[in-house]
Formats: C-alpha cells, structure tokens, sequence
DNA sequence: TGCTTGACAGAAG
DNA sequence: CCTTCTGCCAAGC
C-alpha cells in the first residue's frame, strides 16, 4: 500500500503539463485567473503549486499569456513586476494594495466543462 | 536517502 | 496591510 495516495504518475504529471497550458492558452485578453483553479480544473485541486512551477519552467508557458495567472489574492508572482505591467496594457486595473480587482477581472474556465 | 525550496492557499498575529 | 506559519507536493541538492 503506497503511503502517497494523492500524488501523479509520470503519466499523470505529463497530462496535467498539458492541461494547464490549454486552460492557461484560453484565458480571454483583458482577464486573469489563479493557481488553484487551474489545478482543480486539470483534476488536482491540491497541486496550485505545480501550476506555477509549470509556467515558471516550461517553454511552452513563454508562448502563452501566463501573465494572466495571479495568486487568489489578486497578488502578481514575486520577482517579475513585468507581469503587472503586461496585465495593465489589457486594461485590467489595480487596486491601491498592488493587487488586481478580482471580482472584476477573474475568469473560469465554465466553457470547456 | 533526507532536508530544503518554491510564479500557492489559507489562517493567524 | 504586512509578515509568518502550516499544509501541500514535485524538484534540487
């Protein structure tokens, strides 16, 4: 009996690779969603941070608008400010704390349920 | 083989 | 509001 009941095969960990780049392709111009959505929607609710090594270290993540991915909070990822600026040419706007207005701008993917 | 490190989430101080 | 801690799980060393 394996100790480790929630964690993915090799199989399993290419698959959700691939799902979070296609929901991360599908986030519309102008909107962001977060780390744990992403995760829940490729079928690991508790693998948030796996979303973000995924961006951080596939080059397929370069090709896509990852800027588009904040922390629940509304919180741009530590280290690259750029991200704040390419979300500000889309027009979303931030709050006074440095933070996006997520009830304006958070988007779910509903459409490819 | 075992401890440390995160593009997270949520709660606590 | 900001910092720190805990839970989480794969990757690094």
């Amino acid at each position: 009996m394996k100790d480790y009941a929630d964690s993915m095969s090799p199989e399993q960990a290419r698959l959700f690779h691939d799902d979070v780049l296609n929901i991360v392709s599908q986030i519309p111009r102008g909107q962001v969603t977060t780390y744990g959505i992403i995760a829940a929607w490729a079928g690991w609710p508790s693998h948030s941070r796996m979303v973000g090594r995924v961006l951080r270290y596939s080059p397929e993540a370069a090709t896509l608008p990852c800027h588009r991915v904040v922390n629940k909070e509304g919180r741009t990822a530590p280290g690259w400010s750029l991200q704040r600026t390419l979300l500000e040419a889309e027009g979303v706007m931030f709050k006074a704390n440095g933070h996006v207005d997520m009830q304006q701008y958070l988007w779910e993917p509903e459409e490819m349920k």
